[in-house]
Parts: C-alpha cells; structure tokens; sequence
DNA sequence: ATTATAATGAAGTTTATTCTTTTTTTCAAC
DNA sequence: GTTGAAAAAAAGAATAAACTTCATTATAAT
C-alpha cells in the first residue's frame, strides 16, 4: 500500500487539478477506491468518473478496475501483516502501544466528556455566544492555547471575538468594555491563573455572561461564572485535557455557526475570498 | 467478520453439497468474496454462479452483491468501534444530538489517526524531540494555538523550546540558530501559510531535523520535512482537526517525557516550586 | 485580447455482473 | 432401469459498471 502511496505522491505535483483532489480522497482514504465503484468515487468528491478513470491511467493502470484489484489486495494484504504485528510483543513497537494506548484515552475522555455535558447550560452558552454583541476570552499559560484557539475560530464565524492578551492588552480597559450584551469566556484549569479568575469576577460585575470552562466542579471560577463546563481526566491520569477541551469547543462553535449559517457562509466567503496567493501555499 | 463466519458454521450442515464446498471456501478465503464476481468465485470452487447466489441467499441477503458488501465492510472494518456502542438513541433533544454527535465523531478522527499513525515516524520523532539540543516549534493563524500548546508543554518537559512569534520574532535570527542539532516542528493545515513553510524549508536547509504536522500527506510542507503526521478528516466533514492533532501532540509529548522522565521530574519538581501564590488561586 | 493547449464532464457504447428462468444432471427409492 | 424430487448448470434478460468519444470549459502563452 505504502508503495501505492508514496507513487502517488510522487506524481501529485505533475496533477491537473481534478487528478489533484482524486489523488488527495485516493491517500486520505483508500479504502473507498477498493469499495466503491469509479462513479461512486467520482460523486464523493465532486469530480466525473471520467477522471476517476483517468487517475487510474495516470498511475498506469489499464483502468478503474485495474487499480481497484490492485488497492484491494494491497488493503488486504495490509490487514494481515497488521494483524501479526499485534500478536509479536517485542520491545520495538512497545511505542506504538503507547501512542495508540494514549490517543485512545484522549477519545475516552471526550466520550466522557460529551456523556456529562449539560445540554441547558450547552444551548444557554451557544445562545449567548450567537447572539452578544462582544465576546472577550481568556485564557493564560497552559490554557491560553485553548483561548487562543477558540477566539480566533469565533471570530470567523461571527466577528468581534477577542482574545485578552495579558502581554500588551491592559486588563482595566478590556474589561471596561465589558457590558450586559457582553460574554466573557474564561478557560482556567489546574494553577487556575488568578488573572483569568479576577477577569471573569470583574467582567460580571460589569454585567457580562460568564462562561467558565475548567478542570473541576470546584475550581475557584465556578464563583464568577453563569455557565461552568467541566472536562475531567480519570484521577491519576498523566493525560491532559487539551483534546477533550478542543472537542467540547468545537461543539460550541459548531453549532454557533449553525445558529448563525448565513452569516457565518457570508463571512467566511469573504474571508475566503481576500486569501492573496503570496501569503498561501498551494 | 466473526459474526458472519459463524452464521455459517451453524448452518453448514443444512447446507448441500454445492453449499457446503463453497461455505468451506468461504470460511477459508472471504477476501475472495470481497474482491471478486460472482462467477470468479465459483470458477475457483468449480461450482456454479447461481450456486454461489444461492449460498447468498441461503446467509440472508438479498444476493451476491449484498453478500459481498457487507464481506468487504467487515474486512476493512469500515464499521467503526465506537458507532456500535454509542448508538444514541435515548435523546430527544436535538442539541444534545448535536454536541454530542459532533463530539463522538471527534473522538472517531482520534482513533483513526491512532490507527495510521506509523510507528517508525513516531519513535524517530520522539527520539529527536527528546535529544535535540533547540527546538523550534512554527504555527500561525488557525494553527497557532496548536504550535503553542506545543511548545509550551514540551517546554515544560525538556527546555530549550521555542514558539516563533510572528509579531515580534525575526524570522531570520530565529532560523540562523538552527542547525544540526535541532529539530523544527511545523503546524501547517489548510491554507498552508507561507511563512510556516519557508522556514522549514529554511531551517532544512540549516540541517535542522524538521517535524511536519499537517491535513493532507500532499500538503505543500511534505517536501520540506524529514517526518510527517497527518491527521485527516472525513470528506465532507464540517469537523475541525484541533481535537486530533491535540491528541497526537499529546502523545508525542507523552512519549518524550516518559524517554526523559527523571529530567522531566526534576523540570515539573522545580517549576511547581516556583509557583508564587499571588498568581494562582486555589 | 487571441489563440493554442489541456482538462473536464456529459452522453453514448461496450463490457461485465447479477439475477431469473429454463434445462440438465444427480441420486435415491422403488 | 425408471421415476421423481432436489440441486446444479446453462442460457437469457436486466442492470450496472467501465470505458470512449466529443463538445465545452478552463488555463496558459503570446
């Protein structure tokens, strides 16, 4: 399969640009290509069978089927030599145990995750996220990947998003602009940063909506916020929140952006739009 | 496949003779049902197509083409483990729905980026992040959070790792302190800026040993790196990657900490100290 | 702007596959 | 050995897939 793979990598650069995406669904998900038939493959990824046909040629096959025999067996083949590797418990792929162990943990907790979410507090913040005037997040040290992350996606989505950047914004004038059509989002986990804390106090006492995104039921920013969402790790686990946060924010904005689609569709259309080709690859 | 395979032994002995030899093959070699026609598979038993049609209906199923579907999904487990036991049916609430929806399929691109992670990348990649004199860690835009994260944590683990900053690093002086003995991290996802681009193939140029994280394993950063991770998503999908690539950086992190673990002690031990508590709460 | 070149998808043709119907074979009972 | 029931093969019809051609559209070069 690798073999495949890497051949059609090779050739993507000389791709017309159909060839491109057939050859991009092709290395993301061969599995379709041993399934399906060339029009089905055709209408996944919006391209005619006719230049699923001609990717085949391209690699220099006879044709679709002869490619498809090809992915099919090479697949298969896969499976089982993936199968023994299982079975030998050497010490070499101890590493892959362990980073497949580790990422399996990171998709148990979102389970957990999602399992515990309070659908209220859920539509409540997605509500309010949707509909305030401004947004303001923080997020400090190891939660500021999260702040930042957050902010700038529902920013796009809906514009007057900003992040509290401790190193050049001045606490006091940020949060002057904090107002009752406001909405303070706080990520404050384990150390729990008093500057986000006193933020999230200060920023209601203004009469913004507060939502808290934390580590724990009792973190001191359950005081100050209207809506506190948890995303707990097993006790003792060495894992970190970081995947479960990003998917619980990913819930959140997605479904602002459902809430908002056409504005979002507007938005993001004239963000696509102003890409000039010298600050992008491809 | 093992649901299916033992449907047929229970039947094997109802079956007649012509029945019974191509359960035998069946048992045998499914992948010869996965891959061929009907009149293939029987040509190779020496028994009819219609015999083989029968022995599809004699299973179930509406024919041989459903026979052979659902022999291929099982093969290429095309069910994901996770649909089966979250199969959310209790909820009514169609936010519930939503999040938690959006939120499984999170997980899922976790496993399957688990599932195709190659080891050897990922042990060389550890290795390198784990003896490398400098590290200097690239992401801007919607992948800044990501390579912020990144550093920061790795910072916490080893030392001597570096966000570029956009805003206030110069890119030359940044990239001039590379060489052979460090490693580049790039964080470059759709859109694939620029910057993040020409320093890798800057830094390469150096000697540095350059780490690309990426969405597509012809992203224009592959000619540049010595290793890349891809994490996908399904086509079509409205999903952000973050979640993923959180996961597998928390994975790498992980492993570089478990191969440096008495100096990550010793680094955890002395920053914990250091903790003043008029920046923290609690 | 104009032309030449290449890429693309719609429509049409051919080939392959599945499924149905009909005929033939098998085999046991008489 | 004939007969009849049951199963398999062969033939045929219907369907679906693969491949080809060609007109249209996009791209590049002048």
């Amino acid at each position: 399969m690798d073999a495949l793979k890497s051949k059609v990598q090779s050739k993507y650069d000389e791709f017309s640009k159909g060839l491109k995406m057939v050859a991009k669904h092709f290395l993301a998900n061969p599995e379709a290509f041993a399934m399906n038939s060339g029009v089905q493959v055709g209408q996944e990824i919006n391209v005619s069978e006719t230049t699923v046909i001609r990717f085949s040629h391209a690699l220099g096959y006879s044709g679709y089927s002869a490619l498809q025999k090809d992915v099919q067996e090479q697949l298969l083949n896969k499976k089982s030599s993936l199968f023994e590797f299982h079975h030998m418990k050497n010490s070499t792929d101890m590493d892959q145990e362990f980073s497949k162990k580790m990422m399996v943990k990171d998709a148990e907790v979102i389970l957990q995750t999602a399992e515990r979410l309070n659908v209220e507090d859920f539509t409540k913040a997605v509500d309010h996220l949707a509909r305030s005037e401004r947004v303001l997040v923080s997020g400090v040290r190891s939660s500021h990947a999260m702040a930042q992350w957050f902010s700038f996606t529902l920013d796009l989505m809906r514009g007057n998003v900003r992040l509290f950047r401790p190193d050049t914004d001045d606490i006091m004038l940020r949060i002057s602009e904090m107002n009752e059509g406001s909405t303070f989002v706080a990520f404050s986990f384990h150390r729990y940063a008093l500057e986000t804390i006193n933020m999230a106090k200060e920023a209601k006492r203004q009469g913004a909506f507060v939502i808290g995104i934390t580590d724990s039921e009792v973190a001191p920013i359950r005081e100050h916020a209207d809506i506190l969402f948890t995303v707990q790790l097993p006790i003792k686990s060495t894992l970190d929140v970081a995947p479960a946060v990003f998917s619980l924010m990913n819930a959140i904005v997605g479904a602002v952006a459902v809430k908002n689609s056409e504005q979002f569709a507007k938005r993001t259309k004239v963000y696509e739009e102003l890409q000039l080709n010298r600050f992008f690859g491809e």
